[in-house]
DNA sequence: GATGAATGAGGGTTCATTCAT
DNA sequence: TATGAATGAACCCTCATTCAT
């Protein structure tokens, strides 16, 4: 689907991991359990945020499931409040930017680009973990405009503006047909994530299973049928 | 957009308003204020809920939105849970059977019908104060799985089979060329439903607003230009 | 057991019956329930109040039994404190200095005086729903000292001399040897306030049933050979 | 009263203390509190069950009187029903069976062993702080019909079995005249029960008191006297 | 007088947060 | 650094009391 030499800028691409382990100095096993103490909280803090939301999350809970006990979470985060925010901030490493360098270089064809950003944050980051964020955020806006705020302006925006840029790209280049890139973008990145919300929401309690692949390529289908020109 | 003699049919599409029945029988205020009473609550709750979740809502705001004491809240509802239950029944008045049934003596083109399907739920339900129940779905399924089964098997399972119906016709009258229509039709619905989320999330947050006609009308292009033949 | 001529004087010995109604006027019978209404409302509150202690008696609870609504108590009783005290005056109507005067010019063995008082008090209080009075009290002293004080004067402690006075008539007449009245009554009252405990605690309960008749026989055999000279 | 030789078996006959067993292994003063907690605790909610009743003791009062705060007292009790049914089976520590055991070697006069088992109880028992239970039982058997069957059970039953054994081995030895035992403890068992809930009771709220040693001495002479043979 | 809807203070319970060890 | 006992503010819920009808 996506040419090979593309694999070579995947990494990149991943915007949006979760927590990108790059530990390079080897430590003791137990010093470097101390310094994965932060990240082994916010995972587990994760997981419950997005299972529970903010106030059904128990520090406690936090904390057993992170293997420590309560007292131990106030060595690294100041309140429960703090870990939120750690957790979404965590969530969101932004590497838009190269991303963006990079589209600009880009020679292939648009409609292969939009399937690989597509089928990409499909893989690495709805499928995963951090793709909870979007349920969590979703449930919790209203708790928590300013973090809303943050995760909007350092994560969503900048997602969209890169699928805009590159549909823009595609009706620059004559491969599709002239839209509204930004309504566009936003009418079609919605499926994407209501599966993520769905798998972490009905799809826990006895909803028919949606076959994710088929899914998002479908929505494929439907997307680059609607960019076809003419 | 959509044909004359269909509005007189709208009301009854209405399938998921939230009740309010004409009262006939004229009662002294007092009365009809107790006969109101649930309903209000209900309504406030349903606010409430949807804004700060299950767990961030205070009993005591759901009274005083109401303008009651908190206890009054105790003589309709013998719990938290159970309004919450009461919330979310309320605003699944299914009549997609009636509707169904309509659909199957409608004359008029596919196109025109997936049109009126799409716009009428966003007015009558996405729209609405009703609406907001996906949100709390979304974010309570984990912590209320029954509620969330309850919602998916008497609400959404049955608003996705009505619009599959509706592709199906189309293409056995062959308007619409073949596809997976349940798949086409969950793909098809996220934006709608994600548009409902958005607005009561990251829409009240500083996002950019959206324009939601225009979202709806770039997305029924999109959904019939895909199922346009050929 | 007791002599025939005793059977005229009984009604006086009755001293502590529940409620004693004498009502001569004739009025239309709701006119009379109007009257008997305190009555009534008195009686449940016993019962409640017996069975679930003071502070577990809801006044919900005493209105259904008498068949009214919450608010029409509070036409009778002031507050619940008020209700606690006219049941507890209600069930103690001391007709106390007419039984002594009475034993005053009984002529009888002072045996079979004893055996009348015993067995008189367990039929006409311990058995009958004033008894449960005892319980109550014993209970509740701790809350309501004052209340408890009025119990004790008004119907422990003549009781408790009444039945001195029999035994010091006894001894004085040589029928019985010389014991200290009071605490020997103190003593052999203490069967029978237990056995109407009893009947309403853990006789309510699984306890192997005690017969009464059996019980108070076995006491005055007990007392009355205590009694015996030499 | 009892023979020497008894003196030095009178701690097994202890059989309804409130335990505080020796700890050996010295712990820190912050270790030691916390396994010390739960007694205090119990100790508090008996006091103040037996004075207010179950309904009328509030778990702020009873960790004010522990001196630790609400919070605490929910680390060691689940809620205010475990707290009341562990004080009930704090106060019932069966050593019945030893007590039994020993009454079978026992060589010395019926009599005496009775006035022991007697002076025992009360001295032991009804004299101390879980002699309260048994008011306590008394009031909330109605509220806790299994929690006062326990007790029933595991400490009234036994205590009566064994009294009516001290009895029965007397009529065996020809020492006792021939009674009904079962009939006749329970009636002499409950002067000492009365003792125990008057003092508790009336006798806090200005009744003349009781001198409770002559009164168990008179019970004793009656007890002994009724018993006596011919 | 009678009703029962409404009130709100009070008590049980939870849980984020602190702190002595 | 790690622990977990202790705290107390906050929230759900009950129920004695009031009052418009």
């Amino acid at each position: 689907m996506v040419g090979v030499r593309w694999r070579s800028v995947a990494k990149p691409l991943n915007y949006m991991s979760a927590s990108a382990e790059s530990e390079v100095v080897v430590k003791p096993r137990w010093e470097r359990r101390k310094e994965a103490r932060p990240a082994e909280l916010i995972a587990a803090a994760l997981t419950l945020f997005v299972d529970k939301g903010y106030a059904g999350t128990r520090l406690d809970d936090v904390a057993a499931r992170a293997g420590v006990s309560k007292g131990t979470l106030y060595l690294y985060f100041a309140n429960k409040e703090e870990l939120f925010k750690a957790v979404v901030r965590e969530s969101v490493v932004a590497r838009i930017s190269e991303t963006a360098d990079e589209m600009k270089v880009y020679q292939g064809k648009s409609a292969d680009l939009l399937r690989y950003l597509v089928i990409g944050w499909w893989r690495d980051y709805g499928a995963s973990a951090a793709g909870g964020i979007s349920k969590l955020m979703m449930a919790e806006s209203g708790n928590f405009p300013e973090i809303a705020k943050f995760f909007l302006e350092e994560a969503i925006d900048p997602w969209h503006a890169m699928l805009a840029a590159a549909v823009d790209r595609g009706i620059a280049l004559g491969e599709f047909r002239k839209v509204d890139s930004d309504l566009f973008v936003r009418v079609m990145t919605a499926p994407l994530v209501m599966l993520s919300l769905w798998k972490r929401s009905f799809g826990v309690c006895g909803a028919r299973p949606v076959d994710a692949d088929k899914y998002v390529a479908t929505l494929l289908d439907i997307m680059l049928g609607a960019l076809r020109p003419q």
